[in-house]
DNA sequence: CAAGTCAACTGTATCGTTACAGATTTTGAC
DNA sequence: GTCAAAATCTGTAACGATACAGTTGACTTG
């Protein structure tokens, strides 16, 4: 009973053009080392021939391996915006492996843990990547306890090796610092993460660091975060503008909030390079079009993206995580 | 033999439980009409209790069912840019379902038919989106040929009825030149798609209408369109802006075209609102906030995505294509 | 009360793959 | 020439689900 020509070939398909066993087939496919040289070749030249590919639902019924990446991601438009080079970067890896990549969303009015749950629960990945990392993540604490692949973006407290990617925010701030001191800049604001993220006290303690070293100071600017949205930022950023000790530094931990902030600059019949100076991190052009007077610092989310997916399946596969854990650093745009 | 509590229930589990038989089981839970009405109540509680998800991998494999829709997408950063707010709305939708959202990726320099193949041949999905569509786009071609379901976001000129989702770029056009008329303008320049996507000739034809309409006159822009890079785009507009004939309006097809068109504008030595009006097509908020004087009229790719979502959906359950087709119209913002 | 009807339930085979435990043939040693 | 070891190859069962073809027992019906 040869399958008919114009249906999916699969094993049985190869197994009958051959004469051989599907067991065979299977494990000639896979280069196993019972298989004589000559089948092998002759396996492999009739499977490339009809186009087979292995059905995914057989070997995940069998094996439990789903070859998928899930990327965990936040509905929310602010971050989805920053979050899409990185699917550009896990795609360019996926691409090279048998992965596909699957989004796994959530919404900001539910539970970030029910994303990670469900994907542990029904085993709908092998492995994962997660972002918005909170020193205590609790989605961490429950994949490393389940010793569950995935990898973050942004760094944790936790006393837990697992692999990350991060970006330097302790030397974008300091450097942000620097560049605005040698501008003459003194009394510098900065437009921080929330603060339950990590990276939230990587970026105050490079700026910290930055206005100890470099003789500036703080102007406290608290009531707002990159969480918020822009037109709170901008009218926050008059307000500090306005203020009796107004800030001639700025510093915008990302390039949404620095249009934000520029606003508000501006709100405040304040002009930039002349009054203020602006170190922002930077992803897309726009800003640097527009306002070239900006110094940004580019932070490369597509190589996260590419950064991360590597690691994860190199955890998939067994490798350490401790060698899994790679950090890349601000770039002066231009 | 219970299978251990702490692994994942399948129907088996279930069935044990209940007493009843797997297949019994199976039907309960699809509320098949041959089951009983307090043996299908006993089943869910049970199920709910247990924390039943039915294995994916199980049910792919004897129905063929994959509860996947893939979303093919180019990895060139300019256009991700864009259709990640339709992620948004895709996953929108998928979330009060049982689909998940793959990305099946391509780079320009491959064959936009491979993704589409890849998919047809290892049936990876149930239905498929698809962007950057053209009037004889090859890809619906193949797919409605081999009857697969797919939405397309953008219209075809194939005479073959498919489900889509569009903007309405032929009244994009023709608005943007009726606000610049009234503006007082008569020269106007558009940076348009490139020629081979359909909205190209949307855009075209709605413009030369309101050139018409409006008593107004072109000013050729052919030597880059939405495609070429940003720095192209300025050049080239600077280029328009000094030479003998320049325009006094110019329409852009994108948001990023128009940060592009604002700088070459502002290097030709004019300015915004003064020397020339600008209408953009805008999907984020920076140019609305740095250059509030451009005319934006939004185009909503996160309501394309639900609709696009939705009328997959529908098409996979044998809705007719016809009734899957939808168009939005421009919104001025603000 | 025999026979037919109906409601409710169940066993078997199957999707495509791989783990495992053979089976068969070849080779080599003495 | 015999026998063990090595080299190749293969059949069966199982992963979890569902289609299909029953089975069982209660209830009508004439």
């Amino acid at each position: 009973m040869p399958s008919s020509l114009n249906e999916r070939p699969t094993l049985k398909t190869i197994a009958f053009m051959t004469g051989l066993g599907i067991t065979t087939v299977s494990r000639a496919l896979k280069d196993a080392p019972d298989i004589g040289a000559e089948t092998k070749e002759r396996v492999r030249l009739v499977a490339a021939q009809v186009g087979y590919h292995p059905n995914r639902a057989g070997v995940r019924l069998r094996t439990g391996k789903t070859n998928v990446i899930s990327l965990i991601l936040s509905l929310e438009e602010e971050f989805i915006g920053l979050t899409s080079p990185m699917v550009v970067g896990i795609s360019e890896v996926l691409a090279t492996t048998q992965y596909h990549l699957v989004i796994t969303p959530y919404s900001a009015r539910s539970d970030p843990l029910d994303p990670v749950r469900y994907v542990l629960d029904t085993g709908a990945a092998d492995g994962v990547i997660i972002s918005r990392t909170e020193p205590k993540d609790p989605r961490v604490a429950l994949m490393m306890e389940r010793n569950f692949p995935f990898g973050t973006h942004g760094r944790t407290e936790l006393g837990l090796d697992h692999p990350y990617h991060d970006f330097d925010n302790e030397r974008f701030a300091y450097d942000a610092v620097r560049m605005l001191v040698e501008r003459g800049r003194r009394r510098i604001m900065l437009l921080h993460p929330p603060p339950f993220l990590t990276y939230h006290m990587h970026m105050r303690s490079g700026f910290e660091r930055g206005l100890r070293d470099f003789g500036a100071t703080s102007v406290p600017f608290n009531k707002v975060d990159l969480d918020n949205s822009l037109a709170d930022i901008r009218v926050a950023c008059e307000a500090a503008m306005l203020a009796p000790d107004a800030p001639d530094g700025v510093i915008s931990g990302s390039g949404g909030g620095a249009v934000a902030l520029v606003a508000g600059i501006e709100d405040a019949g304040l002009k930039l390079a002349r009054d203020v100076d602006m170190v922002s991190k930077q992803s897309n052009d726009f800003l640097q079009w527009l306002r070239p007077e900006v110094i940004t610092l580019r932070e490369d989310f597509r190589l996260a993206g590419r950064e991360l997916a590597k690691a994860v399946i190199a955890r998939i596969e067994g490798q350490p995580a401790t060698e899994l854990q790679t950090l890349s650093f601000p770039v002066l745009q231009n």
